[in-house]
Parts: C-alpha cells; structure tokens; sequence
DNA sequence: CGATTGACGTACG
DNA sequence: TCGTACGCCAATC
C-alpha cells in the first residue's frame, strides 16, 4: 500500500463518490461531507469540488447538494437557476423559496447512513 | 507575487 | 439570537 496523503485529488474523489451515494429524495450538505471526509472546515472545498462535478462522470447529482441550512446556494451554477429546484422536486423534495422542505427530514448524512 | 473571491461552516462575543 | 471573525485552499484579478 502507499502512503495515504491527504491530497486536494483525494478530497474531490471522495466528495464524489459520497454525492452519488446520495439516494433520490434526499439531500445532504457540504460540511456533511466535509466532516465525513474528515475536514469539517473545508466545507468550501467541497463546493469548490462540485464546481467541477460536471466535469466528472459519472455525473454527479450535484442538485442533491445544499449548505447547512437547507439553502439551494449552489443553484445559480447550474444550466439555470430552477433546474436545481426542478430536478429537486423531481424527486419528491419539495423546495419553498430557494429552501428545502422538510431538510432535516431528508437530510442524508454519510456518516449516519452510510456508515 | 499579493489581494480578493467563493456552491460553507464553526467559533466567539 | 444575531453579527462578526476566522479557517480552508484553490482560482481569479
């Protein structure tokens, strides 16, 4: 086995491949993955790392992806700004003023539910 | 090369 | 409870 450094590759691989885990109707939240990674504070970096998910294929179902407080701050990234909340409400997630319904209620946490 | 920004979150007062 | 400050690290100006 080789050393396993913590590298920015690592970090946007697993931020990936946890998001994809994510299963349809529910959401879960960057700091979520972060801290399942192992770096609570580098919430920013997952953002950062969506921002290249459209990039990476499998395509990663980044609509599923809201901050802390439910909020769809990602959807001006997005080919336009409803598609996040249409694609959310495609799968039964209500989303009321940029906010998902329900977010604790839906809210996927990897270190919960994937564990 | 230095300063600012960014799909966030936590800590502190 | 709310507002401000800081951390994180890369990209952009």
């Amino acid at each position: 086995m080789k050393d396993e450094k913590p590298t920015l590759d690592h970090f946007f691989a697993q931020v990936y491949a946890v998001v994809r885990l994510v299963p349809p109707g529910r959401v879960t939240s960057y700091g979520a993955i972060a801290k399942y990674i192992g770096s609570a504070r580098s919430s920013r970096m997952v953002g950062w790392a969506m921002n290249g998910s459209h990039a990476v294929k499998p395509k990663v179902p980044a609509h599923r992806v809201v901050n802390r407080n439910g909020l769809l701050t990602g959807k001006h990234h997005f080919a336009t700004e409803h598609d996040m909340q249409r694609l959310l409400e495609k799968e039964n997630v209500i989303v009321k003023d940029d906010q998902v319904v329900e977010f604790k209620r839906l809210f996927w946490d990897p270190s919960t539910e994937l564990l």
